[in-house]
DNA sequence: ACAGCTACCTTGTAATGCAAGGTAGTGTGT
DNA sequence: ACACACTACCTTGCATTACAAGGTAGCTGT
């Protein structure tokens, strides 16, 4: 069910993690986990859709430490969708909240929405 | 796109609306669709898990315009997933705005296009 | 050579929301 | 009587997405 909640989420996180600095999906998936549990499997294609989107482009890097890293970047546009997408969040945060806040009378005002 | 964000907060948003007070679904439509758009295909599924789950009892009431309603009420499980699925909400939110504010050492950044 | 880590990727399954469609009772206008 | 609108119920098929499980390959240390 928690798996529920992050529909839509996650490539909204991924495009945030990527405004803070380019990054390989190995890596992704490790600053992700600290927070949330994820898994690669769930990353993979969608770091397709989001270069379909041409939201990312990517590049190759050797690494030192094991088979080259495959880096994505933010596009313009890619930046574009994570601030809409913010915004988006937002609201709907906004909006659940106030159907929440209007339905729990019966736990006497928690905490504000 | 906007629909993936709500999945997994529609059984919460229905839960509340019944802890407000006994509805049936075309009812709840009408009173979720103020805030947010919403399908009754959508509903009636979700009514049918909500009631395998034991979260909901439903008694029949004549109606003057219509069709008998087939009113839904929350039962004690029912009241205690709210409480569940709120704590989880919150805790989701937070999570995703950790991850975003993180993201965003570029919110002095935020000149929300 | 082998284990273990980094790092890439694919396939199949489950959960959920939605559009479109179908059934039926009640009231209103012609 | 007939058509239409509104209330109110419900189902089917589709699209999207997350995840578990599995597969490939390079590099390091023993």
């Amino acid at each position: 069910m928690k798996t529920q909640l992050r529909k839509g989420t996650l490539e909204m996180c991924v495009l945030a993690v990527l405004a803070h600095q380019d990054s390989y999906v190995y890596e992704i998936v490790g600053r992700l986990a600290e927070r949330m549990e994820i898994s690669e499997g769930t990353i993979y294609p969608l770091m397709r859709r989001l270069q379909a989107d041409e939201w990312v482009t990517t590049y190759l890097t050797e690494s030192s430490s094991g088979p080259a890293r495959k880096y994505y970047t933010l596009t313009a546009s890619g930046r574009a969708a994570l601030l809409a997408m913010r915004g988006e969040w937002d609201s709907f945060v906004a909006e659940i909240n106030a159907v929440l806040g209007e339905g729990g009378a019966d736990k006497e005002n928690t905490h504000e929405a």
